[in-house]
DNA sequence: CACAAGTGCTACAGTGATGTGACAGATCAA
DNA sequence: TTGATCTGTCACATCACTGTAGCACTTGTG
C-alpha cells in the first residue's frame, strides 16, 4: 500500500516539529482516515515505533553504502554525510523519547557504534585529532548532520559544507 | 518566594526532555501542589512563557556581560560561550513550539541579531572565513553551544572545546 | 496572640485524544 | 458479477490533563 508509506513519512515530518501531533492530525495530513491508521498500528506508540524503525533502516542503508570500513576515510565520510543528510530530510525524526525503548536503543547503538569505529579509524589514520574528549567527534558529527540537513542546498553541497566545517572549522 | 524559582527551573529541566510534561508532574517534581502553580500562572502556556522568558533574560544577561561589541573577538567569544553554556545548563529549554509566539520571536530575534552582528564583526576582522553560506556560522555556533552544554566538563573547559572546534574543527 | 497570606487537599466540570465497534461503500481479483 | 479485502464514517467508552472552587492548615509578621 502506498498509503502506509505516506502515513509514515507524513507522520515523521509532523512529529518532527510537534511531537504531540495527534493521530487524527497525522491521518488527515496523509489523506487517510484516523480509523485506518489504527487498523495498521495497534497503538500510537506502535506508529511512532514504525516511523523510527523506518528511519533506522534508512540510516543503516546509508551506513552500508558509505562503506565506512573499506573506503578511504575522506571518501567514506563524504558519502556517509550525503546519505544521512538525505535520510534526515526524508525522515526528520526527533523522537528522542523513543530512545528509552530497549529495542530501539540497541539497534541505534549498533549504528552509532559503526560510525564511532569509523571515526576511530579516521583518528588512527591521522585525519582527526587524537586529543579530543571521548565521543566529542561523534556527537559533533551527528549535530552537524542535523544542521546541514536543514540548510537550503543540495545534499552534496550540504555534505561538502559539513565535512569542511567538521575538519577545519569556520576560522581563518 | 523561592518556590516559584524552583518551579521554573524544574519545569525547564522536565520540559527539556519531555515537552508534554504535565503541570501535575512539574509541580510534584518541584515539591509543590498543582494548585499552587495555577495560582501563579493562569494557564499552562503562561508557565511555559515564564520559563522561556527566564531563559531569554539569562541569555540577554550573558550577551550583555560578554561585551560582544567592545571586547576583542576571541575574548568576547569565550566569555559568550561560557555564559551561554551556563544558561543552557540552568535553563535547558527546548520549547521550539513557543517560537511561534510573536513576543518571544521578536525578543529572541533581538538576541540572535546581536550575536549575528558579532559574528559579522569577527568576519570583518579576519577571525572567520568570509566565504561561508549566509547564517551558517550563527547556526553552527548555536548548535555547538547546545552540544557543549551537555558535555560532562566545567563551563570554561566546555567553552574552550567549543571555540577551538568552531574555529579549527577536529581535523589535523 | 491574632491576623493575613500562602499552601495543601479533595472534588468537579470540560475538553481532547486514544482505542474499539459496527456498518456501508469502494476496490480489485477471479 | 461475486466474494473478499480495504476504507470511510458515525458512535461510544475511557482516560489524562486542564482549569476552577471551597475548606483546612501552616507560616510569618505585628
Amino acid at each position: 500500500m502506498r498509503n502506509l508509506e505516506t502515513v509514515l513519512t507524513t507522520g515523521a515530518r509532523m512529529l518532527a516539529d510537534d511531537p504531540t501531533a495527534s493521530i487524527s492530525a497525522i491521518a488527515a495530513a496523509a489523506g487517510v482516515d484516523r480509523r485506518t491508521v489504527y487498523r495498521r498500528f495497534a497503538s500510537r506508540d506502535e506508529l511512532l515505533f514504525a516511523i523510527y524503525d523506518a528511519r533506522l533502516a534508512a540510516v543503516d542503508a546509508a551506513i552500508e553504502s558509505a562503506r565506512l570500513r573499506e573506503s578511504p576515510v575522506p571518501v567514506a565520510l563524504h558519502r556517509f554525510a550525503e546519505g544521512i543528510i538525505e535520510v534526515n530530510r526524508r525522515w526528520p525524526v526527533e523522537l528522542t523519547r523513543l530512545r528509552t525503548e530497549p529495542t530501539i536503543q540497541e539497534r541505534r547503538g549498533r549504528s552509532t557504534a559503526e560510525v564511532a569505529a569509523f571515526l576511530q579509524r579516521a583518528t588512527e589514520e591521522g585525519f582527526l585529532r587524537a586529543d579530543l574528549p571521548d565521543g566529542w567527534a561523534l556527537r559533533l558529527l551527528i549535530q552537524l548532520l542535523h544542521l546541514a540537513s536543514n540548510e537550503d542546498m543540495s545534499a552534496p553541497q550540504a555534505a561538502d559544507l559539513l565535512v569542511h566545517t567538521l575538519l577545519t572549522g569556520v576560522g581563518t
